[in-house]
DNA sequence: TAATGGTGTAAATTTAAAAATTACAGGAGG
DNA sequence: CCTCCTGTAATTTTTAAATTTACACCATTA
């Protein structure tokens, strides 16, 4: 599997819902319309940022609104909200290596050693962007798109 | 999608490679035997590797020898010969959001300013990691092997 | 207090991607 | 010329992701 579209969805809904919350009452629907996905899938996607913290939803009422600062949250952060061994599963490796064969015996410990190290420099990676540097970049493109439309 | 088990496979592959590619005969039904993948599989995985010039393979009689210094084959140049976009395949982009919003308008360009940044990190440490490291690796662990049984 | 418009979640279905299987043409070498 | 191998296309199976359907429950307000 990959980082999923779950990732990319969930950083549009934070953006939507810094952009949004104070003024809209941001439901599911509503986000479900912008990002085009299903909205059991948004539901599913805010309830996994709320349990971590990121924001709050109202419920019955409904509306969501962010619950911390934006320098803390990371991309690593949203991922792992939503999928907590995100990393491990990014990847593969195959399963029936052969236990008589010197190389199928030890060949998981080998890999294991070196994309260890590989899913630190990501994570470390996912640690350095934050939600704050996604809005700006999202202003710095939206100043551009009223420019030339 | 992941970092395909095609990648945990042609490592795999490399290392028997040159473990046994001047002693035995390594075919593609050996090699799937060790890995436990299909021996299709292996043939279009070295089939890949050797046209990045990684390995050679007779063809008619069979066998795959390595062709190419241990230290200039990195992760990243197996998997990139075995899947040449897996890195952007690596971060999932929902499609479909709607252009009617200004969030949904501009997520793209917001999105892919930094998993860009992510793709270089992470391509930057798939290079830091060469096969000459990994079969390093391996004879640590199968001497520990040969230790405990 | 009942209608409305939300959330939360489980279960089933659809869709899409990865891997295995089947099939077969063709080369090298004994 | 027979055997063992490669190369590759086409199909099927398997697995994972995403959507859809369904429904219980909450808050607000008319």
């Amino acid at each position: 599997m990959h980082i999923s579209t779950k990732c990319s969805v969930a950083i549009h809904c934070l953006i939507f819902i810094y952009e949004y919350g104070e003024k809209k009452k941001v439901t599911s629907e509503l986000l479900s319309l912008s990002t085009g996905s299903n909205s059991v899938t948004i539901r599913n996607i805010l309830s996994s940022l709320k349990k971590d913290g990121i924001i709050s939803v109202k419920f019955g009422t409904g509306g969501a609104t962010l619950n911390c600062p934006l320098e803390e949250i990371t991309i690593h952060r949203i991922c792992k909200a939503i999928e907590p061994d995100f990393v491990s599963k990014l990847f593969g490796i195959h399963s029936l290596p052969s236990p008589l064969c010197p190389i199928g015996k030890n060949i998981h410990n080998v890999l294991n050693r070196s994309y260890q190290k590989i899913q630190n420099d990501l994570c470390d990676s996912l640690k350095s962007i934050t939600l704050k540097d996604l809005i700006s970049d999202y202003h710095y493109f939206r100043i551009g798109d009223y420019k030339y439309y």
